[in-house]
RNA sequence: GCCCAGAUAGCUCAGUUGGUAGAGCAGCGGACUGAAAAUCCGCGUGUCACUGGUUCGAUUCCGGUUCUGGGCA
């Protein structure tokens, strides 16, 4: 089985460095799993790491599109197979890092995406009903997703409509079949964690920080740009927020205090779906870089990763 | 010093025609299979400022006290 190393955790924790030190330590390259990071021109505001800074170890999955092209787990999922042959070709180890835990999963377990043709029509209808007409509707072709989505989750309520008219059969069908898929590599899915107060206060520095590097113009350049605001990466936090401010509507301290609530909660999201995946091993970087690295490359050594 | 308005959850406030109270935000927990930094779901006991009075019963009505706004001196 091919080895495959995860280096993932909340927002702010230090993913980048200690994968950068791991990478150097056992001969590996680094594959961004990072939904924001992707985007060209994102760069403070998703505290991408710098050209400079890489150290010379080669990286995948960032900068690879502009703001105003689309994205989603299936590219990422393609981009990061396409990197880890590469990288086996070179007989070096890829490590996936980054904090997007959908996509993370998506590339672990293998899950399947079939082409699908998008018909704007139909999903032109769907756009027009309203909540409860839409999870009625669900109810009559996928109970089961029914039972799982509340009405108020338009979004997933939808992607389950538009799942079960492309393919035929429900989605929750086609999840229940995945969800028994074996992962085709021989992995090793590090979580690094922070206690809250620690990791809320690296938090709060690092927005300070963006805004003093000029996350401000580097919003204003996206929009000169013609990224539309409703476009995806603008939904980014720390961009969004940035809006009101430009608008006039509030002061950059309330943006930037938003920005800090706003990362608070997505940092409790993304704990709230690692320590769901059964195979995380969660290791407190209180211990420091250096005693996290050695537990990772005993790890990697047992498992036969390296 | 006088007049007026407030004082209720961590914050902003609603409310109880007298039967000990509830929203939003925050906080906490959770879900997640093609926008995922997205999207959504769940969790509400707090000396109702203090103190007397009326009352079977007061956070609610009345008096006083303290504090905070605003106005007049």
């Amino acid at each position: 089985m091919e080895p495959l190393i995860i280096l993932t955790g909340p927002t702010g924790v230090g993913k980048t460095e200690l994968s950068l030190r791991l990478a150097d330590a056992i001969g590996g390259e680094i594959i961004s799993a990072d939904s924001m990071q992707v985007y060209r021109g994102m760069d403070i505001g998703t505290a991408k790491i710098r050209p400079e800074e890489m150290n010379g170890i080669v990286h995948y999955g960032i900068d690879n599109i502009e703001p105003t092209e689309p994205w989603d787990v299936t590219r990422f999922v393609s981009m990061a197979r396409d990197a880890i042959s590469k990288i086996r070709e070179k007989g070096r180890i890829p490590i996936v890092a980054g904090g997007t835990g959908f996509y993370i999963q998506a590339l672990v377990k293998d899950l399947d995406f079939e082409d699908e043709d998008v018909d704007e029509a139909y999903e032109e209808q769907l756009q027009v009903l309203d909540n409860a007409s839409l999870h009625e509707q669900l109810r009559t072709v996928d109970p089961a997703s029914a039972d799982a989505i509340p009405p108020g989750n338009r979004k997933r309520v939808m992607r389950a409509l538009i799942y079960h008219h492309a393919h035929g059969e429900p989605i929750s069908s086609q999840n229940e079949r995945q969800r028994e898929t074996q992962s085709p590599y021989n992995f090793a899915y590090f979580v690094l964690t922070l206690p809250r107060e620690v990791l809320y206060e690296r938090i709060n520095r690092r927005v300070d920080q963006m805004i003093a590097e000029g996350l401000v113009s580097e919003v204003q350049a996206l929009l000169a740009g013609g990224c539309p605001r409703q476009c995806p990466a603008m939904l980014a936090i720390g961009y969004r927020q940035i809006l009101p401010y430009l608008d006039g509507d509030c002061s950059l301290t309330d943006a930037a205090e938003q920005i800090k609530l706003e990362t608070r909660h997505f940092a409790k999201r993304q704990m709230t779906w690692f320590r769901r995946e059964a195979d995380a091993i969660l290791l407190d970087k209180t211990a420091g870089d250096d005693a996290v690295l050695e537990q990772i490359l005993k790890i990697l050594r047992d498992k036969k990763i390296v």
